[in-house]
DNA sequence: AAAACTTTGTTTAACCAATATACAAAGTCT
DNA sequence: AGACTTTGTATATTGGTTAAACAAAGTTTT
């Protein structure tokens, strides 16, 4: 749909504005707004007033004086109301209680035991079900439930194809809104993690982000100018399967030499392979007491992850990489070989102000980024670009 | 920089709405627009008389009645000015004089016989010169330049990095502003191509598009959204030295097993190879001849095309894909296994609505796109995403 | 051919959000 | 104590969109 310009709209971007701004440098005070927004400062005082009466600001007394009179602090009242975050994962279901800025109130996991939809259903509605009993009394109550899921979904919430679960064609967002009728948000696994790390974690405010979820397989998730950027049917990012061996090992996916056979917990399952462990939180275990399989195969996973990485960074030229999921618990023995990797092989251009870090939110990214997305559906979000 | 909304802002977003729904629609009445961007009736007659001022409309005299008054039909004013579209090739330099619809006026080549700087900018000073002279009048004359260039390019117009020339850190715009007075826009040879394609060729309303430029090395433009997406120092897409051979050939670039090193016509380069010539215009002669050794080496391009576009759909999701540059020459030889590749190695849900062609604009589209980028800077465009 | 209906485009008055300006309030500095 | 600063509010103005009525110019029905 096009957008065509009204005061209506004015008044929207302004108060996005307003909003956001106060969200993420609150205590603020109107005077530093205006300054910061560019609005005028009656225009300020009016859109807080109203944010106020919204309950989704806060006046919150007097603050330091800077040689006049003292400025009225302003917060983001997070307490306005809660989200859920979920996280999908193959053997476990994460959920999170969050306020409006993210931060975590309760927390809470279940097993699966397989992998069919009503049985997973039944557990996550069950999560759910415990999260919004729990939550503290506010004013908006539960405005949304996220959900960070591995596989690839659509712009309307349906989970296309999830490889690892089974599932084909699941109309997630439908099942869960019908069931709490609230708002719900679904997302790619790896999407909700570069959400998460991108606002509350190891990428803050950062405009062109890399976000590579390395554990049973590979995903990424892409942001591009602050914003998650999904392809033409909202699934892009689904790097895994990129041929970095054209002659390589064939692949479920059908093609040959993916990167996920090489650098993800997929290389377990090698059968000749001579590996003290076959889980990751073993293998580091071994490492850290020096067994030299272990050490061997972290540092060629660290390799294979910075082929991958080198060719991302050709493509899409991000500021920062983070790497998370599973296998950033492994980070002293991958980090090395991949910055090395990184280094040798990219253009000289990318490397004069390219980092590569490790996740700062660990197992928690995707469901803080999934409830986040959750939040700023309920805030709305609107801008300008000329 | 933050944008704020207030009035002005409101009627630049919808006089910009007008000017491209008049633009891309155009012949068109007034009632028709303002049904099509759903303005109101009197808010096009107000806009449309300003743009009528401006002479960026013109008014074409009466249309087919639907069953009522006869429409009032609105066309585009193509004459209003004109701009000059460049492309600096490796030993040749192109230049057309367009109208502000992309309708090429006069067109003109030049021979490079260096790649010194001083020698390059006057030769295309000269080029520039005689267009702009030839430019028939208009009431806006000439109202930009548009440039493109085989390398990486920063968001400033300066070529930090043309391996292919041997430039590093020219202010191309500068120059060229200074001496011709006018807005100019550089672009890479890949972006402006894809902006061509996206505009007036093979992919016109595409909102994904994956450009590939393949001649002397390999480039891709990336049009995400409807947009062109560069990174965070505005050259993204140097896709050419993405590694498919993890252990591969030694790259100029620091990397190995880059895939220009298999799917350029740096493949002509090997020494060993049985190749009845060096060149993609005669190999494309032989090939259709019926020559062994030329119709083998197309289809390992062909395949290893293939491998690289494989890897870019599963990251970028494009609805389509469009080969330009010197290679799309050959598209009878290359268009089968490359589509055979593709078929074979892309995720089920990538095949659905994925679609290969070759460029419509031949060697044409990288400067039709560097002239359409000028036009688009001098008619301005604003959008806003909620 | 007249009447009724349709479609196109303009005029008018009303609305409303931002703004500049003036002003009030509450502080600091000399 | 007086001058200056900073913060926040009140007021009148501006300027763009809009709904509604209207005018103009056509087609369809009777």
């Amino acid at each position: 749909m096009k957008v065509t310009g009204d005061q209506a709209l004015v008044k929207k971007i302004n108060k996005s504005l307003v909003l956001h701004t106060i969200r993420t440098h609150s205590p603020v005070s109107r005077a530093k707004v205006s300054e910061m927004t560019g609005l005028n400062k009656a225009t300020v005082s009016n859109l807080v007033a109203e944010l106020c009466g919204q309950e989704l600001v806060t006046e919150a007394g007097p603050g330091e004086s800077s040689g006049g009179r003292k400025p009225l602090m302003l917060h983001f009242n997070r307490m306005a109301g809660t989200v859920v975050g979920l996280e999908l994962r193959i053997r476990q279901l994460s959920a999170v209680l969050c306020d409006l800025g993210g931060h975590i109130l309760q927390e809470l996991e279940a097993p699966l035991d397989n992998h069919e939809l009503p049985y997973v259903v039944e557990q996550m509605k069950k999560l759910i079900g415990t999260m919004i009993a729990a939550a503290p009394p506010s004013p908006y109550g539960i405005v949304g439930i996220g959900v960070g899921v591995p596989g690839m979904v659509d712009e309307h919430g349906v989970v296309l194809f999830a490889p690892n679960l089974g599932w084909e064609m699941v109309d997630l967002r439908a099942i869960l809104e019908e069931a709490f009728a609230v708002p719900v948000t679904i997302d790619n696994e790896a999407n909700a993690g570069a959400q998460g790390e991108l606002n509350f974690g190891a990428a803050r405010g950062v405009r062109h982000l890399l976000y590579i979820s390395a554990g049973s397989g590979i995903g990424s998730g892409i942001i591009i100018g602050g914003e998650l950027y999904k392809g033409a049917r909202g699934y892009a990012g689904e790097t895994g399967h990129m041929t970095i061996e054209s002659g390589g090992t064939p692949c479920s996916c059908g093609s040959r030499g993916c990167w996920e056979l090489y650098a993800s917990e997929r290389t377990y399952d090698q059968p000749g392979l001579p590996l003290p462990a076959r889980t990751t939180p073993e293998l580091v275990r071994h490492a850290r007491s020096g067994q030299a399989d272990a050490l061997r195969h972290f540092d060629s996973m660290g390799t294979y992850l910075g082929i991958g990485v080198t060719n991302l960074i050709n493509s899409f030229n991000p500021e920062l990489i983070v790497i998370g999921g599973a296998l950033s618990e492994a980070e002293p023995w991958l980090g090395g070989p991949l910055r090395d990797v990184v280094a040798e092989r990219t253009l000289p251009y990318h490397k004069q102000q390219l980092e590569i870090t490790f996740s700062k939110l660990g197992g928690k990214g995707t469901m803080i980024g999934a409830a986040f997305a959750a939040v700023m559906h309920f805030l709305g979000d609107i801008r300008v670009t000329i």
